[in-house]
DNA sequence: CGGCAAGTTGAGCCAGGTCAACTCCGGTGG
DNA sequence: CCACCGGAGTTGACCTGGCTCAACTTGCCG
């Protein structure tokens, strides 16, 4: 049986590691035969009633974004889903549900709860890619924490720059390059700061010859050991210039 | 057949959304035959030789955090885990990998991997239990995303005491008592601010007629409503009384 | 090539961090 | 039973990183 065709591009069949590809044909047709694709613009959100009857998404292309809204209009983008990720909003917590809202052009497919709750009973090799991919979830969501709590400005920013090199599956390089999937505005609000800082904060890098800007979102990072040390928190790092022999407060 | 007498007092078998109260007798018993408890008491932490051999731990009693340590001493609580909390180390993050350590007095127990594995292959309603409690995580960590990342102090801690009553499991009353389960040291930790501040932030909420503190760590809330209105940012509730009729800026 | 949104730069200000002194409380021993 | 001690928490005074606001530049799309 060939893969329904609109399935023929998507990550979550072509990669090997992703859930759909874990089903045997059978169960890939009944999927397929009973689950959406969607693909929604920069800005657009995933409404509640859309969820209520599919409240289960997978994210094929682009990034797409949980955001909480404060009463006085202060957004937060709380966490990024990315390919690969599959989002199970029925239990979404009660307290602080927030908004799904596409931070580019996103491509995703609604999957039909019923089937995949039959597949995740019967498919041990596909719960287990949902179940890690949970995890994956979970401890993104806590490093996140880590990032935004105590840190100062430069070091989340080199951070998230870390945190997209890390993610791209390239073969690691000496000075790699790196795409930054969001925008500026968006970067600081998932940053937990202000649009200005996070601009601040990227030219201090470049004057520091740690990154290259090749353009807006693409980045070149010349020296990796410095910016893992800024993101970790070691302030000599952060000094502008290898000022040799500087003593140590 | 008996529970093993270890396992009497245990929530996860005494309370019956949990764990082990799913289990068959006969998967219990391998289950308890095959793990271990264990008691820590205030800063003890759970090293890593102990968790590359029982990398699944229960949490039985008392709060458990999982730190991280930035290069210069900075310290942050990422997450915390409280009774019913199972938790899986064996994919844990490479990045940002953190300490487990107990924030008081914590009683837990060591599953055995394998036994655990099997039970999850076996037995739906104990995966279910286990499938919900790490979704629970999941959201749990992105709340606090939320509330750390663009929250003021105060707000942060609105936020974290209706979070504390939300989870303790009494019936709701009109000035409910709340138990802080941590110290002001290591709620700031997990706040990302000061213990001065927080100090200063439990003060204000006291003057202000919120709040009355029956000891460290006990609270009785006495506006409720407010606390929600000024942890979810709502600028006027902040105000110190509510003089009539003042004008929105 | 014009127009608008996105991003950057600069100046001033304030929330909360920092440091240091003080108080409170529980435990311990005389 | 009380005096003492040490750690936890609080208070006050000061200082600074990053927020704010406003003006400017850049890049993108028709």
């Amino acid at each position: 049986m060939k893969p329904s065709s609109k399935c023929e591009t998507c990550v979550l069949y072509t990669n090997s590691g992703m859930f759909c590809a874990q089903l045997a044909d059978d169960e890939h047709a009944d999927l397929a035969g009973q689950s959406r694709t969607l693909s929604l613009k920069r800005g657009a959100t995933l409404g509640e009633r859309a969820l209520s009857s599919w409240p289960i998404v997978a994210v094929d292309q682009g990034v797409l974004s949980l955001q909480h809204l404060l009463q006085d209009g202060r957004k937060t983008i709380t966490t990024l889903f990315m390919k690969g990720d599959i989002i199970d909003l029925r239990e979404m917590s009660r307290r602080n549900r927030g908004t799904l809202i596409a931070l580019g052009n996103v491509k995703l497919c609604r999957l039909s709860p019923l089937i995949f709750e039959q597949i995740m009973a019967e498919n041990p090799k596909a719960q287990k890619v949902v179940w890690n991919n949970l995890k994956d979830q979970t401890y993104r969501a806590i490093d996140h924490s880590a990032d935004i709590s105590k840190k100062q400005a430069l070091e989340k920013v080199a951070s998230f720059v870390l945190e997209c090199l890390y993610h791209q599956d390239a073969a690691p390089k000496s000075t790699p390059l790196v795409e930054i999937p969001l925008r500026r505005v968006d970067l600081a609000e998932y940053l937990g700061m202000q649009p200005e800082t996070v601009s601040r904060c990227f030219k201090t890098l470049q004057k520091r010859g740690i990154l290259e800007a090749k353009s807006l979102n693409l980045l070149q990072i010349l020296d990796e050991d410095r910016l893992q040390k800024i993101a970790n928190g070691e302030k000599e790092a952060a000094q502008s210039l290898p000022t040799t022999a500087r003593k140590i407060a």
